[in-house]
DNA sequence: AACTGTTTGTTCGTGTACAAACAGTATCAT
DNA sequence: ATGATACTGTTTGTACACGAACAAACAGTT
């Protein structure tokens, strides 16, 4: 009798508990909706790599870490991400003379073409992800996103 | 000098294009603090495997497609987790004598054990993810996520 | 009963993503 | 100069996450 009460008492706790109202678990969803969209329109780059392209064009040229610190990648990832984007050719990286440790990073001419057919495209993603959405919640969406991450 | 002149036209477009106001990289940024969160608060589980013992206790009992199909994770993704959790046995897996194809999945005590201690912490990690925003911010964070993946 | 189509679990390959460990290099205080 | 500290790229291991392919089992049609 006192055991089936705590049984009771414990299912619900968890009972009450709704999945789908959880930060964690609509921030997946969303992102999984997005990476969908992101595929079918730019299936020759991922998200990660585009961003790393764009930060590249932005920045001119830059270490391997310094790179994906600005991306908000840790080191590991960005190494693999980087060796992915030198086998097709869209960066080159050389020896830093100055620090030997470094390996400077730049756009190849191709990896430029490539970003700039791309962003046109990366624009249709994010339409198409906030298709739903007016103007004035896409704004407050990114607002409530930024404040998220500091 | 025509050719000095497009690739200053080319450049511009990628000048133009900002990263940190794009969804998709808002939305890698604002699942990478939840996780940081969540990993810190409960190292024992990830949050898809957290989210599969929600849907298990909530349906009582599933085949793994259906878990799967329920949280948004494809067939071979939950096949994994489905793995790991029965390897910590907090879920226990006997084949349908109705289909013999289906595994009906269901959490043993010590899975229900886990997620009902699970489900406060997971309360605190909710809270600490949306610590800078107010509780209305909170509310319309939640809808316009909701409204992303249709 | 045989054919068609679907569903189920499974495996393989690719690509993030992070923790932990590592050697080589650089920096800085003493 | 030496020793401590920090940073560089790198590798290994774990865990999603998805596409593609597959065999076994099921369901519906003819």
């Amino acid at each position: 009798m006192l055991k089936t009460k705590k049984n009771v008492e414990t299912s619900d706790v968890a009972d009450k508990y709704s999945l789908s109202e959880q930060i964690g678990y609509l921030l997946r969803l969303a992102n999984q909706r997005h990476l969908e969209i992101f595929q079918r329109h730019m299936p020759d780059l991922t998200p990660t790599q585009f961003s790393l392209l764009v930060k590249l064009h932005e920045l001119g040229g830059a270490s391997q870490n310094e790179l994906g610190r600005h991306i908000g990648i840790d080191a590991a990832t960005t190494n693999g991400v980087v060796d992915r984007l030198l086998k097709k050719q869209f960066v080159q990286a050389r020896a830093d003379p100055a620090d030997k440790r470094r390996l400077k990073i730049t756009l190849t001419t191709a990896g430029q073409q490539e970003l700039t057919s791309a962003i046109p495209v990366a624009q249709n993603i994010t339409h198409q992800t906030l298709k739903g959405l007016s103007p004035r919640e896409t704004e407050r969406l990114i607002q409530l996103l930024k404040k998220i991450h500091d």
